[in-house]
DNA sequence: CGGAAATGCCGTCACTATCT
DNA sequence: AGATAGTGACGGCATTTCCG
């Protein structure tokens, strides 16, 4: 699968819609454009063998769960079952809960493996400029060198 | 010391690539 | 074609840092 990191992994949200129908279509709105404005990436697969445990939190349940317990998709998924027997309902709400439920866990490992991806990143920056201070000063050592020798 | 700004983490949604 | 996994983007909340 062909992946793509933004460079800015960061951005503070200061704007703060609700969590309504209009705040969501302009989510969505937005998101659109936004991820095919995006044309910078670089892969993220990890070639350094510096791996370290990520630090994943408990998964205790966050504060936007409660957010916006009824999604359109849910609602639409529940007009569907509405109209027959309760059964129908039941799958539907039963099948968005795994799937949220399988999200979140995803979510999770991914932001573990970026997490990760950093850190390789950083080690590897680390060692690379200290590998250069090396050589520099080795090229330093060795113009001397050939100074003296020839004067 | 209190409020604002910054940062970190989380859950969710939308989208895409891949699998079956 | 539908199911699934992976991930970017977003908003919300909690915590930390900064500054008047």
């Amino acid at each position: 699968m062909v992946m793509s990191m933004p460079l800015i992994v960061n951005c503070t949200h200061s704007l703060a819609f609700g969590c309504g129908n209009i705040s969501m279509l302009q989510k969505t709105l937005k998101r659109t454009v936004s991820s095919r404005e995006r044309g910078i990436g670089c892969s993220m697969a990890i070639t350094g063998d510096e791996t370290e445990a990520g630090s994943v939190a408990a998964g205790d349940l966050g504060n936007s769960q409660l957010c916006n317990p009824t999604s359109n998709r849910l609602k639409a998924e529940s007009r569907v079952g509405s109209l027959g027997s309760q059964k129908p309902l039941e799958d539907a709400l039963q099948k968005r809960a795994l799937r949220l439920m399988k999200n979140r866990e995803a979510a999770r490992e991914c932001r573990r493996k970026k997490k990760e991806y950093v850190r390789c990143l950083e080690n590897r920056v680390a060692v690379l400029e200290q590998q250069n201070k090396t050589l520099i000063d080795e090229l330093r050592a060795l113009k001397d060198i050939y100074q003296h020798k020839v004067e």
